[in-house]
DNA sequence: CTGAAAGCGCTTACAG
DNA sequence: CTGAAAGCGCTTACAG
C-alpha cells in the first residue's frame, strides 16, 4: 500500500497562513470566522485534498459518530425471516441520514452478547447502541440501563417504568385481534405455536392470544399452547401433535411464518384441509406467507419502520439525553387463503 | 448520562507505580516485561476496571480494527433474495474471528457509493473495504485500485490482471452447465431472462448461456435474451413476452429466483405447464425456489462462504499486503420439479 | 526489563 | 475574529 502521507489540519493551516484553531473552526463551520479567511482556508483544503481524520476528531470530542448494532448469532433467527434484514435496512438508512455509521458486532466463539457490548462501550467505539430484540431477563438491557449508556430497543423491555427508549408493535393487541378474527370465522378451538419463549415479543403474543380466548368464553387449555423455536421443524413437530389432542383444534396461530409454513406442509401432507379443517394465521408477512401453496394470513410488523424509529430514538438519546420514550409502530394483518371463510 | 470519568492507562500506571509505557506494553502483551510487574499491572487494571480506549489506540497506531462494508441502496437488490443477508452473515462471522468490527455504510440522499467509500477511507474510519458486488465499469473498484487501498471484492472485476483480491463462483460455468442440463432434458429452444445487466455476475451468466447454446448447435437469437431487473415485475413482463416469440421457447434460464418466481406465476396463469411446456431454472436457491407451488431448479452460490472468504482475503491484504488473489467458491445446482424429465 | 519524551490529528476553553 | 496552549488516551522509537 502506498505511504499514507495524510494531509493534516496543520498542513492546511501553514499553507493558509493561519493557526490550526482557525482551520478547525472552519471545518466545524463554527461561527465568528471572517468570510475572507474562511474562503482562503477552504481553498487550501481543497488544493491539498485535505479531509479531516475522523479518529482524531473522535478522540478530541469523545464522540465517535458510530452506532453499535449487535447481531443475533443464530442464522435461523436472523435470515430465514425478513425481520432482521428489513429492520437493518431501516437502521442503516436512518443512521446515514442522521450522520452516523453503523458498527455491526456479534458474539464470537469467545464472548457472549453482553461482552460484545461491553467491548464496544468500554473501547469507546460507539456513541450508542441499538438492541434488535428484547429478551426476558435480558442482561444486555440491564447492563446498558445500569450504566445509563444511550441505547434503544426494538421490542418492549421486560421490566416496566425503567426509562428505556423503545419501539415496538402492540404485539398483545395483534395476537388478540388475530384470535378474535379467527373466532369470527367460526373457529372455536384455537391452538397456538409459539417460537422462542425467551423473547418478549413471544410473551406478548401469547398473552394476547390467551386474553382473546378467555373473552370469547372458549376454554383455554395449556395443552393447546406449543412452545418451540424459529424453524420449520417446530412447525412439522407441532403440526403433527395438534392432531393428537383430545379435542382437535380448528385453528392455529403461529408466531412466525417459517414455523407456520412447516405446520401447513405437515398438515396438508396428512390430508388436513386449510382452512376448512384447520385455519392458520401467523406473523411477519414474509415471502413464504404470500407465496406458499396455500397462502396464509400473516401480520406485517413493519420491520423497516421499527429500525428507522429505533435510530431516531437513539439519536435523541445520544444528542439530547432523551429517555423514557416509547414509539408504537402499527401492524397490519394480511388476510389470505388460510383463514378464508368456509 | 453519567459522567464518563474513564479510567485511563495513566491511572493504572500511577496505581501500579510504573510508567505508562510499561502499562501499554502489558496491554499489547509485548515481550520483555518481567512477570512480576506484568502481574502487578494486570491486577491494577482489574481493580480499576480499566479498559483500553480503542479510539486512542487507533489514532496512535493508525489502524482502526474496522472493516467497511458498503450496502447497496435499493431494497429489492438487497433483501428480497437471500444473497445479501447471507453474505453479510459470513462477513460478520469471519470478521469477528479475525478481530475486526464491521462498519456498515450506505449512500445517503446526498452522496453516491463512491463518496461513501471516500469518506470512510479519508476519515480513516476503516482499515479495509469489502465490495459486495461487482459492476461493469465499477468506479468504486477503480478508485480503490488507484489508491491501492486494501479491499476485496465479491464477484469478478470487470478488468482482468489488475491485482484485485476477489472471491466468486464460476458463474460462466454455472450458466453453461445449467443450459447444457436443459438440453439434456430434451429442450431445444432456451431463452434467458437476465436481471441487472450492470453487474458482472449477470454478464458472466449470459456468456455461459450463449456458449452452451452455440456448442449445442442451437440457434441463438438475441430476441430470446431478455434484460430486466431484480423484481417480480421483470418476471411477469418477460414471462408473457416469451410466449409471443416467433418460435416459442421450451425452457428459460433466469438469473434470479424472484424474477423466476414471477415468470412461473405468469406462465402458469396462462396455462403453460412447467416443465412440460416450458422448463425453468434459476439462481440463488432462495426459499422461493424451494417452496414455490412448482418448486424450481436453482443454483446455490454459497453466499455465506463468499462473505467468509471475502473477509479472509481482505485481512490478508490489510495485514500482509497480499494482492492479486482469487478464490473460487463452488456452486451447486439444486434440481427440482421445474426441470423434471417429462 | 523499564522510563521519558514525542507524537498520532484533532478540539476547545482562555485570552486578546 | 484569531491564536497559543493544553489535552483527548494511547504507542513507540530511543536510551539506558
Amino acid at each position: 500500500m502506498i505511504k499514507k502521507n495524510q494531509v493534516t489540519l496543520n498542513d492546511v493551516a501553514k499553507k493558509a497562513g493561519v493557526s490550526p484553531s482557525t482551520v478547525s473552526r472552519v471545518i466545524s463551520n463554527s461561527s465568528r470566522i471572517s468570510d475572507a479567511t474562511k474562503e482562503r482556508v477552504l481553498k487550501c483544503m481543497d488544493e491539498l485534498g485535505y479531509y479531516p481524520n475522523a479518529i482524531a476528531r473522535s478522540l478530541a470530542k469523545n464522540k465517535t459518530g458510530n452506532i453499535g448494532v449487535i447481531m443475533p448469532t443464530r442464522s435461523e433467527d436472523i435470515f430465514l425471516n425478513p425481520f432482521f434484514p428489513e429492520a437493518l435496512r431501516g437502521i442503516v438508512r436512518s443512521a446515514a441520514n442522521a450522520g452516523y455509521d453503523i458498527l455491526l458486532s456479534t458474539n464470537t466463539e469467545l464472548e457472549n452478547e453482553l461482552n460484545s457490548i461491553k467491548n464496544l462501550i468500554r473501547g469507546s467505539k460507539v456513541d450508542g447502541i441499538v438492541l434488535m430484540s428484547s429478551k426476558i431477563d435480558d442482561e444486555s438491557i440491564d447492563y446498558l440501563s445500569s450504566i445509563d449508556f444511550p441505547f434503544s430497543l426494538i421490542g418492549s423491555p421486560y421490566k416496566v417504568d425503567n426509562g428505556i427508549n423503545h419501539v415496538d408493535n402492540d404485539n398483545f393487541m395483534a395476537a388478540y385481534e388475530l384470535t378474535m378474527y379467527l373466532t369470527l370465522m367460526g373457529k372455536k378451538n384455537i391452538a397456538m405455536i409459539a417460537a422462542d419463549p425467551s423473547l418478549m415479543v413471544t410473551k406478548k403474543r401469547i398473552e394476547g392470544y390467551k386474553k382473546a380466548i378467555e373473552e370469547s368464553n372458549l376454554n383455554f387449555n395449556e395443552k393447546q399452547l406449543f412452545i418451540g423455536s424459529f424453524d420449520e421443524e417446530t412447525g412439522y413437530k407441532y403440526g403433527r401433535e395438534i392432531l393428537e389432542l383430545d379435542s382437535r383444534p380448528d385453528a392455529v396461530i403461529v408466531t412466525d411464518d417459517l414455523v407456520a409454513f412447516g405446520a401447513i406442509q405437515v398438515l396438508e401432507s396428512l390430508n388436513i384441509r386449510i382452512p376448512e379443517d384447520i385455519a392458520v394465521a401467523s406473523f411477519n408477512n414474509s415471502v413464504l406467507s404470500r407465496y406458499s401453496q396455500t397462502p396464509f394470513t400473516s401480520v406485517d410488523v413493519n420491520a423497516y419502520d421499527l429500525g428507522l424509529e429505533a435510530i431516531d430514538l437513539l439519536v435523541e438519546a445520544i444528542e439530547n439525553d432523551v429517555r423514557n420514550r416509547k414509539v408504537l409502530i402499527p401492524y397490519k394483518i394480511h388476510k389470505r387463503e388460510s383463514t378464508r371463510i368456509v
